[in-house]
DNA sequence: ATGTTAATGTGTCATATGACACAGACTTTT
DNA sequence: AAAAGTCTGTGTCATATGACACATTAACAT
């Protein structure tokens, strides 16, 4: 849990009773590579925070192509918005492409936490707020990149994605062919 | 403010008293077409929410491109976020493409009533958890559709958008360039 | 271990896109 | 009302991309 401790830290200041209290609400799980976690028509009551491992977050389009959405990488907290707000089932897919660890927070639970504790209701709101915040400013970015670009950008600030996700799902996630992205990876390997 | 009342509405229920309480925390404005409501090095410490008329948000690219975000339309909400919240520079424009009428919210109000009041705290926890939550749809729907896919979409969703803005932003929000938006009514248009 | 399946590298080809150019329409300014 | 500036429609052309095909390699299941 010390990985998730200090994610929350990075969001701002907390007492260490707080903290602990938080943390006592969420439960460490593995999971063998190729689970899915998460597949259409399931209701999400929880949110993850990936501690090891990645998992692979997809659709498919009107054309029966799927489409990455996400890789989740080890740090980052996660879940499917729509449908642990709204309480909607997902009409998408999570798989953990390796072996996977992470924390679980399941709904009541955080819905009990935002409620008991004025505290810790503040930081929520302020992680969900920061959350927000870097979700535009990531799709801003996306938006005005080529995607070459996008894919020196993972290089930079993903390396371990580029090492250890199958290539057509990188080729996906920055919304390319994989035949594109290997002659992506030709001209930078010439270069 | 009626407008704004409604919008609000949509989010959840909240007693009368609250919701007249939390309004009055609003400014309204009208700006002439052409204003820059935001500059690069500003911080922007409002949110806004448009009555009437159009907003272009957008940045340049490195090569110096001109790249639309968003067009702002009547019954939305929306502020440079990073900017509202961490309390940072804006590096983006914001200008009126015809008169606008809108609300402002300061964000010292913003603050002063997310902590006096729990009710509204609450009530405001929850927009930005749905708002967040419509974010990450709006830009999985994005990934999986075609720049075509892209401009029917607008059609349907937001023809007021369509009929009022220029075409090289609309290309330039669908992104893709005003030639090929061109070929793309064309093709429409003899269908 | 061995057959089966999936992932990858690479070539060819048709096509969609962006870059450029320019004329005409529409706005805004003076 | 004239002038200046901007936006729009449209053509040509070079190029980047996706679709397809297939050999090679890696991963998996039995």
């Amino acid at each position: 849990m010390q990985m998730l401790r200090d994610y929350f830290k990075g969001f701002g200041d907390i007492s260490s009773e707080n903290m602990d209290y938080l943390l006592s609400h969420c439960k460490s799980l593995e999971i063998p590579k190729g689970t899915e976690l998460i597949k259409p028509k399931q209701d999400v009551d929880s949110i993850y925070f990936l501690e090891e491992g990645f998992l692979h977050y997809y659709t498919y389009n009107d054309f029966g192509e799927r489409v990455t959405l996400k890789v989740v990488e080890p740090n980052y907290c996660w879940t499917i918005m729509d449908s642990f707000v709204n309480q909607v089932p997902s009409s998408e897919f999570c798989v953990a492409l390796s072996p996977v660890r992470l924390c679980e927070l399941k709904r009541e639970k955080y819905q009990a936490i935002k409620s008991e504790n004025k505290e810790l209701s503040n930081f929520i709101q302020s992680i969900v707020e920061q959350i927000l915040s870097a979700k535009v400013i990531e799709a801003n970015k996306k938006s005005r990149m080529s995607t070459e670009q996008r894919y020196l950008d993972l290089l930079e600030n993903h390396p371990k994605i580029v090492q250890e996700v199958p290539v057509q799902i990188i080729a996906s996630l920055i919304g390319t062919s994989r035949e594109t992205l290997h002659r992506i990876r030709r001209k930078l390997a010439a270069a």
